[in-house]
DNA sequence: TTGTAAGCGTTATCAC
DNA sequence: GTGATAACGCTTACAA
């Protein structure tokens, strides 16, 4: 059985035999600070109001920062002094099922080792936190199962939203129809066939500009690396690499096309598997910045030079591409800007329509990586 | 004012004036699934018990997992199809009023864009999930005030458990009592001079195994890149370079340590900071790989190749290292299975005392970035 | 200006 | 085997 948090020993459901005396017993003669009662119980509003003699309903009204209650200052005061006595915090999940809001928003996605998403969730959490709202982070590992599980996890915490990162697996929406239905709010970043609102950017315009600069250079046998077939990250981006190759009339070699997994492995065995090809390409366009550095490290390994026997090209522009020598030439994808906007849009006054779709610019990053072949 | 999702205009303390009637009217007639009531509300337990035509005292014996009360096995199965059939998911926030327990723990990290943190992240997320509970994301940005807010958060959301990162920070320390004082449970990852249980790895012993390496391949003018000096690990890695130079009888050359701040840009400073010195330093130790990576760039930018001018040792082993040409020597440090021991020290039966710790093992893995002077 | 009490959605206790 | 209901800790309508 998996481990889980206990209760300690807290006893359940006491009835509250004699409250008025219990309370009195209860009221600190020490002076000191005591966040738990003598029974055990955590410090309850019950509890500061005892202890600055008024009821409860004026605790709140004190307490509550988004009420302009009118309350005597004294009054107001000796409720102030009495909970910072006591070292009282406001149980949220009260007040969270009084109000149907908890605060809190889901963060699903594929995989927080990889920076890009890292980097998204960070975007997320600086305009959620800045709120005083929080991030629950589901790292699903790319198993639809257990994203599945998180969605059920995430409705029976009824989370106000939810921002959604690599909806591209399409197998992922049947399970994000409850959300809808439970009036979860629901972003996703990226490309996707759900009916929620959506931020993103162009990949197949991004894949362009790539390809457009390698041609431009000079390049006409460029291969490429993929990630996730099921990403439609991965299908755009090929798409823009195809669609940019025919427009200039040149032949889509499937050969030149490699399977990989976004990380730097596939892109190292990747990388091995173009430069055995009889007709190696003269440049290599890889899904993503951590298959670029396995690329990058294969024609290492191999004695080709980058980039002069060799052009290589990345997508997303994470930290360390400027520092890889050569320094990665990379189309940069606005990351942490992609979280913010999608925490913008779920903090929005009013739901936003299904429809709605904001597209971040990609900018191609000229580093040292490709020259003419 | 900072954005906060909205009510959507759902009534507050409804009385319900006639209950039985209002959830006969609810019963759904046409057999859809449907998770709202007519009047807006979520579907509730209540409303469960009303379409199975069973109280709610059944409903909740047959739907928590737990329990293994005895009900008719009919009964039992009207109420799992009730539930179903109305998309019914019990309201966790409710749960945990009544229990005293959340199911969700928290993870104050100093930087979620550092692979190693997010490896550490990754880690608590792997345990934590597998049982059900919920990760809430804490990402300070090495920000005092904002980690305060945080421990404020995470009590009024009563989160069972705490795992916190780079405690290293002394300040914390202050904002972290009131943790104990409600009964919540703390982990700390890494050195720390608070009353709380820890997992960590022994920095000075791992700063040991790099420069005695170092020292064994001849290597005797070896220069020093730090990270943010508030940080016991970086303060460790330090004391460890010193006390194997000194137990050589080398002297410590205050020039060859250079300050920098755990990123690759740091280090890329402090990297052309040693190569200007009179007399260059023959071998490099950078607090963290980020660093490291930002010293080779800046070697590669002056010409000085490694490892045959210059020797380079990481720490942390993240799963670029490898990748790197050439390849990162590094001290390994186990930063997922940090975070997977960490939540499973809060998940623990019983409160382990706060004296308790944990150290997991460093590994000097060698690779290419060194070779003697 | 303050107090009383209903109600949020559950679960545990007690009675039948 | 099932049902009524108090209680968890809070906010707010209403009464005073």
């Amino acid at each position: 059985m998996p481990a889980t948090v206990p209760n300690g020993g807290r006893p359940r459901l006491r009835r509250r035999s004699d409250p008025g005396k219990a309370l009195e017993a209860d009221a600190p003669r020490d002076g000191t600070r005591r966040r738990r009662q003598p029974d055990g119980r955590v410090v309850s509003i019950r509890d500061v109001a005892a202890e600055a003699g008024v009821s409860v309903a004026t605790v709140s009204r004190v307490l509550t920062p988004e009420s302009s209650y009118p309350v005597r200052p004294e009054t107001r005061e000796g409720v102030i002094k009495a909970a910072a006595r006591m070292g009282y915090r406001p149980n949220d999940l009260a007040r969270a099922l009084l109000q149907g809001r908890t605060g809190t928003v889901g963060v699903l996605i594929p995989d927080i080792s990889n920076p890009y998403y890292a980097e998204i969730v960070r975007g997320v959490e600086d305009v959620v936190s800045a709120s005083g709202q929080r991030v629950v982070l589901c790292n699903t590992n790319r198993d639809v199962e257990k994203a599945s599980r998180y969605m059920d996890t995430l409705l029976k915490a009824r989370v106000d939203g939810v921002v959604i990162v690599g909806g591209g697996s399409t197998r992922l929406s049947s399970f994000l129809r409850p959300l809808g239905a439970y009036g979860t709010r629901v972003v996703v970043i990226g490309r996707h066939d759900l009916p929620f609102p959506s931020i993103r950017v162009n990949n197949v315009e991004a894949a362009r500009q790539a390809t457009e600069y390698l041609l431009s250079l000079g390049h006409s046998m460029i291969g490429f690396i993929t990630g996730p077939a099921d990403s439609y990250t991965v299908q755009d981006r090929l798409a823009g690499y195809r669609e940019t190759l025919r427009a200039r009339g040149l032949s889509i070699r499937t050969r030149l096309i490699v399977k990989a997994d976004f990380e730097e492995a596939g892109g190292y065995a990747g990388g091995r598997q173009l430069l055995a090809l009889r007709d190696r390409p003269t440049a290599i366009l890889a899904a993503n910045d951590r298959s670029a550095v396995g690329v990058l490290a294969a024609l290492a390994d191999a004695g080709a030079k980058v980039p002069e026997d060799i052009s290589v090209v990345g997508f997303d522009d994470i930290p360390l591409a400027t520092f890889l020598r050569p320094a990665l030439t990379t189309v940069a994808i606005p990351s942490s800007q992609l979280g913010r906007e999608a925490a913008l849009l779920l903090g929005q006054e009013q739901a936003v329509p299904a429809n709605t779709s904001r597209e971040l610019t990609t900018q191609l990053i000229v580093r040292d990586s490709c020259c003419p072949p």
